[in-house]
DNA sequence: ACCCGAATGTTGACAATGTCAACACCTTCG
DNA sequence: CGAAGGTGTTGACATTGTCAACATTCGGGT
């Protein structure tokens, strides 16, 4: 069966695969993972992986599809054991979206950006993306219901939110934000600004 | 002299193969520009760039900088040419920036995204782009000054600033905003609700 | 226990690409 | 006008992704 776990000629490449891949891509960028160098660090030759994936770009996929079922997963976890007023909730899983991204900045950057694979659109990383999208949009229209965040389109508000989070850590992982920089203090401080921008008032605008 | 207009074989082959290097880039992405497809597109011979860039990252580095120094303007531009209240003046120059990446998707791309490049630290562009990011730091600073701010370090709220203006874009740059939206609308509500966050206020915080 | 088909893995080969070296051409300047 | 250097060309090579042909091993049916 394709299923997964065997163990033939090398145990269970596929798996050992999509491991070596994420390290490669820890250590060296998208760039240095070769189809060859892969194989060589496992001990297979160059075509093995073929017999996994389809080309480099179905690997990659692969890589980045398993970064995302992490991220999820992460903020699920977050969101759960959630305490605090509703606003708080909020900000620690925005910052748990950021923390994501700084302590993974190679995967971070394979999964939201194109350039490393095709330009042709992935749908099951599309879909991967929308999921991780759709789980922010349930979170805040639960907010907006209960009263923390202001009545607007939920969708639109959680590109917004989406923008602030992905941002910081996009420029981050591109390296972008001074290494001397606190990153917790900036992620607290965007996440609170963010926040507060999208919170109901009472008075004014 | 190895300045730049010349008129020799070519005519001027430095300035044709930025062009042409920008032109690529924007139809296929980074990765359709090839050296050899841009020799043969300007009718010159493959390694012909090599007179004018040491290697084919050179010539996006020197893509990928002058996209830079159009930012730079168009945001400079906006700031000279600046009328409203204080917030507003800020909010048109966020949306400014998203405007940029929006026209210039693969462009920004190239600016921003280390992955088309090496992985090494291009001190050319890192400097391209803090001078993006010093800009945008003084016109807070200064908004700060005028009491339309939060008072905070600049520094800090710049990167607040920029971490939401960068995410937009570079979501809709990605892809990963559907493209049903209304992005006019979504700058519009993005760049607000950061202001708001980030404006001084009377009571409470 | 044995055989067969499928699943895995290997090697050889090819095309595309970045890049360098050797060579040719054109311009400018003394 | 001739030398020097700037500019472009061609040939060649290493790297890489990928496919085809071939080899090996596993699992199941007899």
């Amino acid at each position: 069966m394709t299923t997964a776990a065997r163990a033939y000629h090398h145990g269970d490449l596929r798996a050992a695969l999509l491991d070596e891949a994420a390290a490669m891509i820890a250590e060296g960028g998208a760039a240095s993972l070769t189809m060859r160098a892969i194989g060589e660090r496992l001990g297979v030759s160059r075509a093995a992986a073929y017999r996994h994936f389809a080309d480099k770009t179905a690997l990659l996929v692969a890589v980045a599809g398993a970064g995302f079922s992490r991220l999820g997963s992460r903020l699920q976890a977050v969101d759960a054991g959630a305490r605090g007023s509703s606003l708080e909730r909020l900000r620690r899983l925005g910052a748990e979206y950021v923390r994501f991204a700084v302590e993974n900045p190679a995967h971070y950057r394979l999964m939201y950006g194109k350039e490393a694979l095709t330009r042709e659109d992935i749908p099951e990383l599309r879909e991967a993306a929308n999921a991780i999208f759709e789980q922010m949009v349930a979170v805040i229209e639960a907010h907006q219901r209960s009263g923390g965040l202001k009545r607007q389109d939920p969708r639109a508000q959680a590109y917004v939110a989406w923008s602030a989070v992905h941002g910081l850590a996009s420029l981050w992982t591109e390296g972008q934000i001074q290494a001397t920089d606190d990153i917790d203090g900036l992620i607290r401080q965007t996440t609170r600004t963010l926040l507060d921008g999208m919170r109901a008032r009472r008075r004014g605008a």
